[in-house]
This record gives structure tokens, C-alpha cells and sequence, in this order.
DNA sequence: CCATCTCCCTAT
DNA sequence: TGAGATAGGGAGATGG
């Protein structure tokens, strides 16, 4: 049925209705014959021998795929240019005569790719931003010194890359005064230098001079510690340019010069200068969306009988592609190519070829001519894209890598692994497409959501309600080898592979919330999927850093030496069957509101020597549980809190917005934006506790935690000594459990809305008992509850007292991924038997009665089936057939429960 | 049969 | 050169 659903449709309504501008421009200019046409020069028409029809049918697809051509204004270079960024990258070119007159030799050039409000593409060569790092100044150091010490470490640097042919390395010592952000200072600022060098890749061989130590006469062999020296280059610049991922850039009249030849394939391309750079503030008109295209794709191989396709044997034999306008919910290109003929589909451009290259040759040009400036699909970067590469390589094809935005540069391969805690090791391969971000839903399937499967099949049944195409992978080859119309079946099934992908990104927004994401933490979107968490936190550290002046020293030296820190304190649970409310009080974003209460931050860290040293009052200090000392904000204010309290500022800002906004994409943009700003508020402790990370500071994590530790004890302390017969209650409460920043507690109540009042009671009266702004809420009321222990339980959540809100269940067989079917259904079942039907027997006769079935071979063996591996893709299922031993386990489960009452 | 370890996955 | 944190339950392996 939704094979159906997919054929049905009527081919798109025309480009005009889609793309009012297209239609506008597309009336008063006629320019279709003097384009002088590689698509058409290059690549072979396909099979059809009706020429005149054939051309005539290219030509029109060729109009369709294009962006809108430029107007007047824009031609004449009298507006200036305003365009949405979406990827920044640099290269190293000769620098710019004119706008630089003064320099020559190489530099580095950044480029910044977007779109403008119209969806024309934009290609930006910034000039004139110069990498660099500093170094803290040693004292007496004067003009004369400063010299010497350039010529000195020029010297070095010579001798370090003596392949380089740069006029020099070094291009400049400035003494600046700085401070640095570890640690609280007294002086205001200290001299520093800031070294200034030719390409982006000195800073770091710079660096490795400056670590090892440099001969300096009368002071011997001298290392020094170097601050900001591991920033990306174009972090470096959007840091420095105020210029945010996603945000929009103008370039103002009179500030851009065109290229006299292009390098690119953008509409607009041009060269100025970094100082001329207006970065807006994602804001107002400025918070919206370009109209970017968005090109969805999938392939298909013919594979081997039983193996997986390798790019050495089988051949590509069909692309689908589904072309998108940001914010429009229908694709306005949709087509395939085929290997070999294929019957028509409806609403859907077929293109079929004789031979593989053609075929290649032509989503190769189809890329060129649609230019998309973001490229997605499932599983893209590690199998659709280096599979067309590695094929086109078995082939011979040595002009199809061509995919980029950049004229005559092909897309380079490069094997990576990435690894973190969080997301396992993974490897990939990393392609690099010039000008367009890759953005593979896997990837984003799997940061952003835990499943069971992450098979587009299973992801799609699961959001969308919708299932591929029923066609298994065996069958491709005969499909293939079949005739015209069984292509088109196999034509069908590669679209919808292309189209769930899309579908996907809109339902989830995906667009939305990672473009507010890049927004909120200032880092560009490719690094959202490319990155780990740190380098947004990072980010904005570096961002706020510099309006105080501060900079931040390189990870090393900080002092990280300590290895691990204590953790939250998790209560003991009175494991059983609570058949009173349980009342949940929980701490509002605990570690950030701690780390604002108490003015943590690297600024604000004193050292057991300053303490002694500086004499401080102590009522100007806090000595933190952990035995840490940070001043309090009238010495000095600490950026960490800073940073926290904007995120949370921002957040309320967001949602207020939010409530009032009625355009559904102004609503989608806000809402990714509070979700951004609440995950970033949430990481920045563990970016100071990350020992392996950027600046890892576990004075400030520790310090956080023992916090952390401190209050959830004095809550129950409270909670259980306030509400007592004793105190004039009915009942005396019990903190039952609790973990981190929550306690569970029965107030002895025996009904939920009593429970409620009573939550509040507590929260409010405790929550005066901390600095603000720590607060504890009252949130919800289990009722019953089924607590089996730590990290463990299960109840019915109630939010309102009239009826309960969903079964929750934490931490239970049912939430776990690595249990089979027949024990997360049987459990579930199980919950729901004890916690809506109050049936505790009848919950331990359905054990006993799956237990003879599977005893007795009555269950269905898919349901004993267990994933395994799940970081890894795919459908790949081990059948765990120890029915014995799994009766065993669910014998132990009745005991469990019978003990639970 | 038990301590003790690793691995996996979850709670917060 | 790139990576948020710790606490904790449960299964299974290992070693006596």
C-alpha cells in the first residue's frame, strides 16, 4: 500500500508554482540556447533513437534542475550580497593583489559557501585572515627582544620545513595583552605574543618548536606554553568574524570584487576581504532559512549471489535522486537512472543507459547542473558515495569525481575512525565534496536516537509508519538481468530508498535543529555529525574568551594529571511494590545551576599556593565540598556561568517565542533552537570533567558533583525530618530512592492528588534552602510503583490527578536493547498485569505459562532472537536458541516478582 | 559455590 | 590532535 501511495502521486505541480522567482526570471530572460552545455557536449543522449524528442526531453529536465538565473541587480554588482553559509573551508593561494597590495606569496584563502534568500549559490574567497596563536610573554622582554626572538624561531621553523617554499614563516611577534582564563588573576592582563603565521599548518609545527623549547641567548633552551595553538583554521576565522554555522553573511556593495574566472560552479563567486565581512546575528529576518536544495540519493549494485557488493566486481546499476527546496514539503526533481532500459514511472524522470559510465557520467553532470548544497541519504558516507567513487576508480573513469562545487577538483577519500565513549569506534571512510555538506541520516539515526535496528526499513516503520519497497537485496541482480519491467520495479524501490531519507529530515527536523544547533554553539554544521560533543562547548568558550580578553590554554599543560573524579550519589532503593503515590522532586538542570550558583569556572579556580599567597577573605571565596576554592563574582565573574546563564536565558526566550509564534517554520527553528540551547547548557560539565578533551578542569567537575552529592542528601534529610506527625502531617514521609538530582518520596498519602500538594509543599520549602539559582520542582507522582532497585523501577506517571499520563519504565528489560523479544514482551506484559490491572498472580501465571511454551517449542523462534553489535548497521541478528536457560532466567524473573510484593 | 573481572547498556 | 561525565545492574567468563 504504500507502493501505492508513491506511484499514485501525480508528477510534481511545475517548477514555477514551487519557485515563484524561477518562473519570474524565467519570463523575461530567454538565454537556453547560448548556455554552452556540458551536460549535453559530454555525455551521451540516452538509448532512445528518437533524437529530436530525446534532446527535447534533456533539455526540459535540464531546466528544472536549474537554480534560478541571476537578476539585474546582481549581474551589475550594485546590492550587495546576503546569503545564508553553510560551509566553510580554506585553501592556499596566491595572495590577492588587490585587496591585499601590500602582501604576496602564499596564504591561506576561505572560502565560504551558501545560498541567498533568492537560491542563487554563493562561492566567498575571504582574503587577509591570517592564522596565529599566542604565547605567554616572558617578563623584561622588550622591542628588541621580540625581535630577536622572531628571528630565532623563523630560524627554526626554516629548519623544521625545509620543504616549504614560503618567503618566510614567521610573519609577525605583536606584544598584546592578555590574560589567561585558567585560574583566578589579579592583574587585569598580562603581556603576550601573538605569533602570527603564513599558512594554518605552522601553527602547529610552530608549536611543536615552542613545547620542545627554543635557545634564546642569556636565557638557554626555553619552552613555552602556547595558548589557542589546536583551532581549526575556520573556526579560527568564524571565532574571530563573529560568524556562526548557518548564520547569514553580507558582503556589502563596492566590497566584493567578481572573478574575472571563476572557480567555481556558484551563480555568485567572488573575492574580499575578511574585515568588509558583515556577520548577522541569526535573528529576525535573519533567523529564517535560504531556499538550499537538498539532494537525496541512493544506489543500487548488482551483487554476487550471497555477498555483500564490492566496488572491484559489481556494477552500479541504478541511481535514484529526490531533489528538495528547503522549507517545501515536495521534491521538484525526482528521477532515476537505470542500467539498461526501464519501463516509465509516473511523475518520475527515467533515464536509462547502455553502459555503466553513462550511467555514472550521468548523476555525475545531473550533480553539476542541480547543484545541491546539501547532499543526503542513508548510509551515504560509508557505503552509496565511496562506492560510486571506488566503481568509477575500478572503471577508469577518471572524470567522475568531479561532485564538488570547485571546476576540475575531485573529491578525496580518506579513511577515518572516529571513537568516543558515547558513540563507540567507528570507522568510515570521509569524502569530501567541495561546497556541499553531506548530511547521512544513519549518522543522525544513530547520535540522535537509541533503537534496536537502525535499518532504514526499521527507522522508517518506526517514524514514518512506512516500510521500503518489498524488495530483498537477493533478488537485485534478477531483477536487473530481467527485462524493462522488472527495472522498474527495482527503479521504484531505489526511489523510495532515496525518498524515505527526506522524509525522514522533514519529519524529524532535522534541518531545523541542527542548523539552530550550529547556531546556538557557533560551530559549523559538517562538524555536528563529524564532531564529538566538546568542540561546540569549546566553541562558545573560545567565542566569550575573547570579548573578556581571555585566551585559553592548550589542554597538556592544564594540569590534567589527576586521572578520575567522584560521581552523583545514587540513594539506596527500599526495592518493593508502593501502593501509595510516590511523589518525584527533582533538581532543575542541576550542574549548570550549580556551576552558577557557586561561580565555577577556570577563571575563578584559585590554587592552593594563590590561596596562600593572595591572602584572600574568605568571604570572597568558596571552599566547595570537594575542597576546591573559586572566588565569588564581585572578585570575578565567571565566564563558564556566563555561557550558562545565556544558554538558559536564550532557552526561556525561546519557548516564550515559541508560544506566541503561529508560522509553522518559524515554530520549527524555535523549537530546535530551545532543544540546542538545553543539550549545550547540559555538556558543558562534562566537557570539564572529559580528562582526554580540550581543557579539562576536574577542580570544577568534582566540585560539582560533591555539590550534586551534598544536596541530594540534605533532601531527604529535609524532606524526612520536615514532613513527619511529629511536624503536624498525617504521615511521616520516606525518601524511598533517589539518584543524582531526584528523590522518590512516599508521603503516606493515599491519594495522588494529596501526593501532588505535598510535592509542591517540599519543593518549594527546600528549594529555599539552596543559593539560587538551584531549584527543586516537583514534577510527577508514581502511583503504584514498582521499585526493584537502583536504576531500576517501573510505575504508572501521573502529572495531573485525574488520570495517570503513560507506564513508565527505567532501566527495566523492556527499555534494554539487548534482550530478545519473548523477554521485553513477556516483562512488558508482565508490568502491565501488576501496575494497571493490579494483578500480581496473574502476572506469574503468564510467566509460567510462556515458560511451558518455550519449553515446549510453541514460541515463535524470531522472538529469541537478539541483536548484537549495535553499533553496528544492518539486520544482523544472532538467534540465541538456549531455551532452557532462558525458562531458567524467567523462572528467577517469578521469584523477583513475588519478592517485589 | 564464591569472589572478581569484563562487557554491555542504561540512569542521571 | 580526537574523544562529554560517573554510577550501577546483570550476564557471563575465569580462577580457586
Amino acid at each position: 500500500m504504500s507502493n501505492t501511495g508513491n506511484s499514485r502521486k501525480r508528477p510534481p505541480p511545475p517548477a514555477s508554482s514551487q519557485h515563484p522567482q524561477q518562473k519570474h526570471h524565467a519570463a523575461m530572460e530567454d538565454d537556453e540556447g547560448d548556455e554552452d552545455n556540458y551536460y549535453l557536449d559530454e555525455t551521451p543522449l540516452p538509448l532512445n533513437k528518437e533524437d529530436t524528442q530525446a534532446l527535447r526531453e534533456a533539455e526540459e529536465r535540464l531546466q528544472k534542475w536549474k537554480r534560478p538565473p541571476l537578476s539585474q541587480l546582481y549581474t551589475s554588482q550594485s546590492q550587495s550580497i546576503v546569503f545564508q553559509q553553510l560551509e566553510i573551508d580554506y585553501v592556499i593561494g596566491e595572495s590577492h593583489k588587490e585587496l591585499l597590495p601590500k602582501s604576496s606569496g602564499v596564504a591561506p584563502i576561505l572560502r565560504i559557501f551558501g545560498v541567498t534568500k533568492e537560491g542563487h549559490s554563493v562561492c566567498c574567497h575571504v582574503h587577509g585572515f591570517e592564522p596565529y596563536f599566542y604565547i605567554s610573554c616572558p617578563p623584561g622582554m622588550g622591542p628588541d627582544d621580540i625581535s630577536r626572538f622572531h628571528q630565532i624561531l623563523e630560524g627554526r621553523m626554516r629548519d623544521v620545513n625545509r620543504n616549504s617554499n614560503v618567503p618566510y614563516f614567521v610573519r609577525r611577534v605583536e606584544l598584546v595583552q592578555r590574560r589567561s582564563i585558567m585560574y583566578y588573576q589579579q592583574q587585569n592582563s598580562q603581556p603576550f605574543l601573538k605569533i602570527v603565521v603564513a599558512l594554518p599548518t605552522m601553527v602547529t609545527s610552530c608549536r611543536g618548536i615552542l613545547d620542545r623549547g627554543i635557545q634564546i641567548d642569556g636565557l638557554g633552551l626555553k619552552s613555552f606554553m602556547t595558548y589557542e595553538s589546536n583551532i581549526l583554521f575556520a573556526l579560527r576565522f568564524m571565532i574571530d568574524c563573529n560568524i556562526v554555522g548557518g548564520n547569514w553573511i553580507e558582503v556589502p556593495v563596492g566590497k566584493y570584487i567578481k572573478k574575472a574566472k571563476n572557480l567555481s560552479y556558484c551563480q555568485l563567486e567572488f573575492d574580499c576581504l575578511y574585515t568588509d565581512l558583515v556577520s548577522h546575528v541569526p535573528e529576525g529576518e535573519f533567523s529564517k532559512m535560504a531556499p538550499f536544495r537538498i539532494l537525496s540519493f541512493d544506489i543500487e549494485c548488482a551483487g554476487r549471489k550471497g555477498l555483500f557488493p564490492e566496488p572491484i566486481h559489481d556494477p552500479v546499476i541504478q541511481v535514484a535522486n529526490v531533489v528538495t527546496l528547503q522549507g517545501q514539503d515536495q521534491p521538484f526533481v525526482r528521477n532515476v537512472m537505470t542500467l539498461k532500459s526501464c519501463s516509465p514511472i509516473a511523475g518520475v524522470d527515467v533515464m536509462s543507459f547502455d553502459t555503466e559510465k553513462e550511467v555514472l557520467l550521468a548523476w555525475r553532470d545531473f550533480i553539476r547542473e542541480v547543484d545541491p548544497d546539501i547532499i543526503i541519504g542513508y548510509n551515504i558516507c560509508k557505503f552509496d558515495l565511496p562506492y560510486l567513487i571506488e566503481r568509477a576508480k575500478v572503471l577508469g573513469i577518471t572524470e567522475f569525481p568531479l561532485l564538488g562545487r570547485i571546476i576540475n577538483s575531485k573529491v578525496r577519500v580518506k579513511d577515518t575512525t572516529f571513537s568516543s565513549r558515547q558513540y563507540g569506534t567507528r570507522e568510515s571512510k570521509e569524502v569530501t565534496i567541495e561546497g556541499r555538506v553531506q548530511f547521512d541520516l544513519l549518522q543522525v539515526m544513530q547520535r540522535d536516537y537509541k533503537l534496536s535496528s537502525y535499518s532504514l526499513n526499521s527507522v522508517s516503520a518506526h517514524f514514518l509508519n512506512e516500510q521500503k519497497e518489498d524488495v530483498h537485496h537477493s533478488i537485485i541482480s534478477d531483477l536487473q538481468n530481467g527485462n524493462s519491467d522488472t527495472r522498474m520495479r527495482l527503479a521504484k524501490y531505489c526511489l523510495k530508498d532515496a525518498y524515505l531519507p527526506q522524509r525522514l529530515l522533514d519529519k524529524l527536523m532535522f534541518i531545523y535543529n541542527y542548523v539552530e544547533m550550529a547556531r546556538v554553539t557557533g560551530v559549523p554544521i559538517s562538524f555536528l555529525l563529524s564532531r564529538g560533543q566538546s568542540i561546540k562547548v569549546l566553541s562558545q568558550l573560545l567565542r566569550k574568551a575573547k570579548q573578556k580578553n581571555l585566551v585559553i590554554p592548550n589542554a597538556k599543560q592544564a594540569g590534567s594529571e589527576q586521572g578520575t573524579f567522584e560521581g552523583a550519589t545514587v540513594l539506596e532503593a527500599s526495592a518493593g511494590f508502593f501502593e501509595k503515590p510516590i511523589a518525584t522532586l527533582d533538581f532543575a538542570s542541576l550542574y549548570p545551576s550549580v556551576m552558577m550558583a557557586y561561580n565555577l569556572c577556570y577563571c575563578t579556580l584559585v590554587t592552593p599556593e594563590d590561596m596562600r599567597r593572595l591572602n584572600l577573605p574568605p568571604e570572597w571565596v568558596t571552599k566547595t565540598p570537594s575542597g576546591d576554592t573559586f572566588v565569588k563574582t564581585n572578585l570575578q565573574k565567571g565566564i563558564l556561568p556566563e555561557i550558562l546563564e545565556e544558554l538558559l536565558a536564550a532557552r526561556k526566550r525561546a519557548k516564550a517565542d515559541l508560544k506566541e509564534a503561529r508560522d509553522p517554520l518559524v515554530k520549527a527553528v524555535l523549537d530546535g533552537r530551545q532543544l540546542a540551547l538545553k543539550i549545550s547548557a547540559n555538556s558543558v560539565y562534562g566537557f570539564t570533567g572529559a580528562t582526554v578533551g580540550q581543557l579539562p578542569c576536574l577542580e570544577i567537575s568534582s566540585s560539582v558533583t560533591s555539590y550534586g552529592r551534598q544536596m541530594i542528601e540534605h533532601t531527604k534529610k529535609l524532606v524526612e525530618d520536615k514532613f513527619t506527625v511529629l511536624g503536624g502531617y498525617e504521615h511521616n514521609a520516606e525518601v524511598i530512592y533517589g539518584d543524582t538530582d531526584s528523590v522518590m518520596v512516599q508521603f503516606g498519602v493515599p491519594t495522588v492528588e494529596e501526593a501532588m500538594n505535598l510535592g509542591r509543599e517540599a519543593a518549594d520549602y527546600i528549594s529555599g534552602t539552596f543559593t539560587k539559582p538551584i531549584k527543586l520542582e516537583f514534577e510527577k507522582v508514581y502511583y503504584p510503583y514498582l521499585l526493584i532497585s537502583k536504576k531500576r523501577y517501573a510505575g504508572l506517571l501521573w502529572t495531573n490527578p485525574n488520570k495517570f499520563d503513560k507506564m513508565d519504565a527505567k532501566g527495566i528489560e523492556t527499555v534494554r536493547r539487548d534482550n530478545c523479544l519473548l523477554v521485553k514482551n513477556l516483562v512488558t506484559e508482565c508490568l502491565h498485569k501488576i501496575l494497571i490491572d493490579r494483578d500480581v498472580p496473574g502476572a506469574v501465571q503468564y510467566v509460567k505459562n510462556t515458560i511451558a511454551d518455550l519449553l515446549m517449542n510453541r514460541v515463535d523462534l524470531s522472538l529469541l532472537v537478539i541483536t548484537k553489535g549495535l553499533t553496528k548497521t544492518g539486520d544482523d541478528y544472532e538467534v540465541k536458541a538456549a531455551h532452557v536457560e532462558l525458562a531458567e532466567r524467567m523462572r528467577k524473573f517469578v521469584k523477583d516478582i513475588n519478592s517485589g510484593c
